[in-house]
RNA sequence: GCCCGGAUGGUGAAAUUGGUAGACACGAAGGACUUAAAAUCCUUUGGACUAAUACUCCGUGCCGGUUCGACUCCGGCUCCGGGCACCA
């Protein structure tokens, strides 16, 4: 027999993979009575590059999962198809004028060669290429679907658009407001553009994301992409005047804080009030200011607020009729929302800053809401309770950093000076009183408040009452040490003492008072949280908590007919058109009498014409609006003269459905048939790269939705179960790429140590999902032991193995079965090395049980354990076999080694029969030599956890 | 800043309804075979202390807690990766 090396050089791997495409083993049958599995893989752009070793990381995860299932009697639909509409072929033709179409399909081709030298079992029936005029027709005739519910318009609106790839892009193709291809830095440009609704479908893209058996990552990116938020619209009159400003917010709650209003520089109410604005010059230079600023620059300088006041008008704030500024803004978008919003200063950090900033007022209508926790001082029910005003006062000493508190040590308490404000006074006069009656100092060099009101609702034990309390924070600085007499000062629950600043933190247990201490420290903030407060200074909603506040004003609001509930979403509609040659053409026409009228399914597909310069004009034109005799048209409804749209589809359009057409990928009469639609779908398991997030999977899912509600596809969902795989890394730790030098070519390791190595070191690396580094050395140990096994004919006998490996092999068709189902390869591997060893120290292994190995081994290693699988005298593929069964009672060891833990720490470990009772247990443990030297007398405590371990304290 | 992940030997990693930490593999060291090398096979390999593969102690990013027992659970941090980023 030939060696393994032999094997490989004589190309045995290339004799199995021509084998299985001229048998087309791996074809899936349309119906069937095996239940049935739709496997997928994202399909790949066809790059020039060819594949990198990232791409058959995740081909080859389904692949075993594809093979495992054909084993354990599944009909599985496993499919390869090319994403093949993009820039790259488009700027190498701009370059070199070659058709994208050659560049495409030689890249095809060379993916195609790559992808079936690893042995993938694919049903290469179903390729679809998205750039083939047979699939495009369908790409298209979906687009119309979509223009017919009147989920595409025509909107010429500010969007995204790259100057060097000269077209639109999509808010998902923005990363870092840069072009997500090419990485230069958009602009924002107003030009026409085809939409897609697809935030008509923002609710349900939305509930839809539960559903799903995804990664957490994915769908938490997913539901903040949709960004949904609750709220209110509120409208605010301009006073004397009818026109009123409609705004967003998510906080009813806050309105009696509401100090001041804030317009987008957009917005249009700024200029229909023109002649109201005394200062409208500034405006207007303020406006034509932040037009010009780019994308980078908004976010740059998003730290320091800019803005206008429009002077000489002012909004009535609706709740209270109190007039407030209104202003201009670039901090408010005029693209969320209603752009513009009520600013509350008080309880938003960007209002806050924007206040502080601009010296605008802020009113408190939310006090921080302390309720001690701890055992003795939480609330009693039977006893009644005091509400009362009362300061907290943070003194400072007069020459040292330090700060005098209080020790109720009675009461583990630590605070500063506390008390309450009595009849007559104010919070000043009680904080210097209280600064007098607790300490005894009595001069005062400085004193200021600090923070704004808290609520702390505590049992006071020393009084018996239950206490509400309203504080207030003074801070005093001494001017010296003087005091009062000795006598007066108040030292019945506590005493004094003097903390320096950094030990205040720690000092300090009350958590009001520690909030103040911050606030002196760190200065003071916006308070945000909506969970742990009282409304304050808000007439009918004070003494609620925000979030019955919020529902409260809602029905206020509506009842005064001044707002109403909203919704919104950070979601845009999908700018779906593209100034670019190689795409789908949008079939569509425009007509001066009929306006924009649909082709006519029968006229699909509409190709893409022939042109002599694939450059973009860069003006909104693609380069087809330069063919006259192609824009130049009748119009299918009227037949009179009619123009051509001219932008073409994005990439994501072919790749929004092409999971469909593998079903059914020769049809002329529909995208698919709706028996084999039912039959196949949903996809069970779909396996990509993460970058999809909110590209691919977000749209994928909207056309489905779109295509379910017309009735065409069966399911709401497209992709039951999805899973990402991480990134390969290079070898120096780093992303791969050809200007770091690190790309490892999947060909080069081919042809070292064939596909069976590549596969099997691919998933061996670690978790399919995890990110980690390349390692060419690391390669042998798979590859050793695929030659192992290979040399490993010579152990094989007739008759029967031994028991003990027996029992092994029995294990690890278990564990390699529950692995795979998970996907957890690095471990079924693992499990299958450890067999492999044993085989190795016994030397002998019978003939069914090496059988039973390669049949768990050929989803890893097709082409080897096909060959050896031949060898052994088989006529028919090894693949046609079934996956083994494992004998139950043969995965249960008889004598497991127990380890003995005295307090916890491993003393000795005994070998007992697996079915020894607790107690033979608990005696063969104490009378063990080594446990005994620990043990003097009787043990506190005896655990024993069968099959595990015994634990004995004493 | 916010949201999601993650952190275990020299390296990739394994083990979680809490139960012997480091399986499996790479690398390294030693040995066998060989004129020699490669390949292959065998042995050792978390750290400290040791003559010791005898004891003992330490050890899963850091600090603390719960427990007979914590990589695993709870509280508080640090660092790394990814995403979002003035979304009212």
């Amino acid at each position: 027999m030939a060696s393994y090396k032999d094997f490989l050089a004589q190309g045995g791997e290339k004799k199995w993979q021509d084998h299985w495409l001229n048998t087309k083993i791996d074809q899936a049958s349309d119906f069937s009575d095996k239940p049935k599995k739709y496997v997928l893989d994202m399909f790949p752009y066809p790059s020039g590059a060819g594949l990198h070793v990232g791409h058959p990381e995740g081909y080859t995860a389904i692949d075993i999962y594809s093979r495992y299932l054909r084993l354990k009697g599944f009909n599985v639909l496993h499919p390869m198809g090319w994403d093949a509409f993009g820039l790259p072929a488009e700027n190498y033709a701009i370059k070199t004028g070659t058709h994208p179409r050659i560049t495409t399909e030689a890249n095809i081709a060379t993916f195609r060669r790559q992808i079936q030298s690893l042995g993938f079992s694919y049903d290469w029936d179903r390729e679809v290429d998205t750039t083939d005029p047979k699939y495009y027709k369908w790409t298209q005739w979906i687009f119309l679907q979509l223009f017919k519910k009147g989920l595409a318009y025509e909107a010429t609106v500010p969007i995204n658009f790259c100057p060097s790839c000269k077209t639109g892009l999509a808010n998902e193709e923005v990363k870092d407001g840069k072009c997500d291809r090419c990485g230069t830095q958009v602009e924002k440009k107003d030009l026409r553009q085809w939409m897609l609704k697809i935030t008509a479908y923002a609710d349900r893209l939305l509930e839809g994301v539960d559903k799903l058996d995804w990664p957490t990552s994915i769908k938490t990116l997913q539901k903040n992409w949709i960004g949904r938020s609750e709220g209110a619209e509120v409208d605010f009159q301009i006073a004397g005047s009818e026109e009123k400003i409609t705004v967003y917010t998510t906080r009813p709650d806050t309105l009696f804080g509401a100090t001041y209003m804030v317009l987008a520089p957009e917005h249009q109410l700024v200029q229909e009030l023109k002649d109201k604005i005394e200062n409208f010059a500034e405006v207007e230079a303020y406006i034509a200011t932040a037009k010009n600023k780019s994308d980078l620059e908004r976010t740059e300088l998003n730290k320091d607020k800019t803005g206008v006041e429009l002077k000489g008008i002012k909004a009535i704030n609706p709740v209270n009729n109190v007039e407030i500024p209104i202003w201009i803004s670039d901090y408010v978008l005029a693209t969320y929302g209603t752009g513009a919003i009520m600013a509350v200063p008080a309880h938003d950090e960007r209002d806050w800053e924007f206040a502080k900033k601009f010296n605008i007022p802020v009113i408190q209508v939310i006090a921080p809401l302390f309720d001690e926790v701890s055992e003795e001082d939480r609330v009693r029910p039977d006893k009644k309770t005091e509400v009362r005003d009362t300061v907290c006062v943070i003194i400072k000493h007069w020459s040292d950093n330090s700060f005098y508190c209080l020790n109720w040590e009675k009461f583990n308490w630590k605070s500063f000076v506390l008390g309450g404000v009595e009849a007559g006074e104010n919070g000043q006069d009680a904080a210097i009183r209280e600064m007098k009656e607790e300490s005894g100092f009595k001069n005062i060099k400085a004193i200021r408040k600090i923070g704004g009101e808290t609520h702390n609702s505590f049992f006071a034990t020393h009084k018996d009452v239950n206490r509400y309390a309203k504080f207030n924070c003074y801070f005093i600085e001494l001017a010296d040490g003087e005091r009062i007499e000795e006598e007066k000062i108040d030292t019945e629950f506590h005493f004094g003492e003097w903390i320096k600043s950094d030990n205040v933190d720690s000092y300090i247990n009350l958590d009001n008072n520690l909030w103040y201490w911050r606030i002196y420290k760190n200065g003071e903030t916006a308070f945000t949280d909506i969970d742990n407060g009282k409304m304050i200074n808000s007439e009918f909603l004070d003494d609620l908590v925000p979030e019955e506040a919020i529902r409260k004003m809602i029905v206020w609001l509506e009842e005064k007919g001044v707002g109403k509930k909203a919704v919104n979403y950070k979601l845009r509609d999908w700018v779906f058109s593209r100034q670019r040659y190689w795409g789908e053409p949008i079939p569509l026409v425009h007509c001066d009498k009929c306006g924009t009228v649909p082709l006519d399914e029968k006229d699909l597909p509409l190709t893409l014409p022939e042109v002599e310069k694939y450059e973009p004009t860069g003006t909104g034109e693609s380069p087809l609006a330069t063919i006259d005799e192609w824009v130049n048209t009748t119009c299918p409804k009227c037949g009179g003269p009619a123009k051509r749209e001219t932008n073409t589809m994005p990439q994501w359009a072919g790749s929004s459905w092409y999971w469909l057409r593998y079903i059914d990928p020769h049809n002329d009469t529909a995208f698919a048939d709706q028996e084999k639609l039912k039959y196949w779908l949903p996809v069970d398991l779909y396996l990509g790269g993460a970058e999809h997030a909110v590209l691919h999977l977000l749209y994928a899912r909207f056309w489905n939705m779109v295509l379910f509600d017309l009735g065409v596809v069966p399911q709401e969902e497209p992709f039951t179960k999805l899973i990402n795989q991480g990134l390969i890394l290079g070898e120096d730790g780093e992303k791969m790429s050809k200007s770091r030098g690190n790309v490892v070519n999947p060909d080069d390791i081919l042809k070292e140590y064939g596909a069976d190595t590549f596969r099997m070191y691919e998933m061996f690396m670690g978790p399919l999902e995890d990110m980690k580094p390349w390692s060419t050395k690391n390669i042998l140990g798979v590859h050793r032991f695929l030659y192992k096994i290979w040399e490993m004919s010579q152990f094989v006998v007739d008759g029967s193995s031994d028991e003990e490996l027996e029992r092994v092999i029995h294990k690890t068709i278990k564990k390699v079965g529950e692995d795979i189902e998970k996907m957890g390869y690095n471990t079924a591997i693992s499990a299958m090395m450890v067999l492999i060893n044993k085989i190795q120290e016994v030397k002998t292994v019978s003939r069914n049980d090496f059988e039973k190995l390669l049949v768990i081994l050929a989803p890893f290693a097709p082409h080897m354990c096909e060959e050896l699988w031949s060898q052994l005298g088989h006529a028919e593929s090894i693949f046609k076999e079934k996956w083994p069964e494992y004998d139950p009672d043969k995965v249960i060891d008889s004598e497991i080694e127990m380890p003995v833990q005295i307090n916890g720490k491993v003393r000795a470990k005994l070998v007992l029969p697996a079915n020894a009772s607790d107690e033979e247990v608990k005696a063969a443990a104490l009378s063990d030599e080594q446990v005994k030297k620990y043990i003097s007398g009787e043990p506190k405590k005896i655990i024993v956890v069968k099959g595990k371990l015994i634990s004995i304290v004493i």
